[in-house]
DNA sequence: CCTACCGATCGGTAGG
DNA sequence: CCTACCGATCGGTAGG
């Protein structure tokens, strides 16, 4: 007669544990499967429970995948901050955040692409919006530093920012989705890793394209 | 007795004309409701036929995928082209080509990640690959003029189209993502068109962020 | 938090 | 190119 091993104690997942639980079970899904890989099921046989039991912490699929997006969120800002901390000089500080940014979207694309799947419009839940403005707010006060120390031309760092945020994100997006292929030229041919590639495009934005 | 009014004749889609029917039903449901809007049946139905048909034109889901994004990176060449051909000057026309991609993301939301969602590896499909290399093809081309005329830095051609590849790119998913309303500055209080927020930072890319 | 159940949808195939 | 059918999966709810 076998010995029952039971998957949890009876009285597991009173405080939120489940929750936090079906949370990380479903960013599970996400970085290994992509969007479609995401169910409640699937999430809440990760976690163990049965396919009813997440409806007693989420009304719908949208309300974990907003709880999802929002922990994204943070983790993406650590990313960049962890970076940000590592850099040798405040020139090399922007150039770390961009890194901790694509870097972050290659290890979870399914992960990285759901965040920003996300509207955040208005009648988005309030967390995930907070979340989702202090990711963006690290990038926006090293730019607001740079402003400040003369480094980066005055002006509305908003507008510095938006581009800046602007390449980051579509690297990412065309590295995660195999695009980069068709880039045939010295760049590609020469295999650059993608720090390499990324310090490479956020210089190439500081100085710009413009000749002499 | 009401007189039957048969959607096709009998002998239709004798040609190949189901399968662009395919293509372009396809197309509609991506635009319109995202990739999970987009199966077989409903491309099917879109084009008035049984949901066992399309397989008489296409292997499976993903050969239909690579088909419209084949479609999709050619409308994407277009769109770029015809905005080129409207610009002034030869320095609007970098400017033009951004702004007809960013446009084609705004106009085909779906349909635009759907194109960039499919992996451009070794075994994609040559046709959907040849698509790619030439959209790609013509920010490189014009980006190459810049330099030839030397209004451009000397370099590598890929390199500069890759940093202004990614600004586009990025924009565009910032944008049908619905991300801009983090962006809180004057960029976002003054509500620029999309085209006049697309110019503002490929100008920034060409003069660059740094200071002097 | 579980079992049992529903309706709906989908990709794909058999057989004609 | 159609009808009929399969297995599988999913979101969600009833009822306890």
């Amino acid at each position: 007669m076998p010995i029952r091993v039971p998957r949890k104690p009876p009285d597991a997942y009173q405080h939120g544990d489940l929750r936090r639980a079906l949370i990380q079970a479903g960013l599970k899904l996400l970085s290994e499967g992509g969007a479609p890989a995401l169910t409640l099921r699937g999430a809440a046989q990760l976690a163990g429970v049965s396919h009813a039991a997440p409806y007693r912490h989420f009304r719908d699929k949208d309300a974990l995948l907003a709880a999802i997006a929002e922990e994204g969120f943070r983790t993406l800002t650590e990313h960049m901050r962890r970076e940000m901390a590592a850099a040798g000089s405040e020139a090399a500080r922007l150039r770390a955040c961009a890194w901790g940014y694509v870097a972050f979207a290659r290890a979870h694309p399914g992960y990285f692409r759901t965040i920003f799947g996300q509207p955040l419009g208005e009648d988005c839940p309030a967390p995930l919006r907070e979340a989702g403005q202090e990711a963006y707010g690290v990038l926006r006060e090293q730019i607001a530093e740079g402003i400040r120390r003369g480094r980066l031309r005055a002006g509305d760092p908003d507008d510095l920012a938006l581009a800046c945020w602007s390449l980051v994100h579509g690297l990412s997006h065309l590295a995660i989705d195999g695009q980069l292929s068709q880039v045939s030229g010295d760049t590609a041919a020469r295999e650059l890793t993608a720090r390499e590639l990324t310090d490479r495009l956020v210089r190439l934005l500081e100085s710009g394209l413009r000749a002499g």
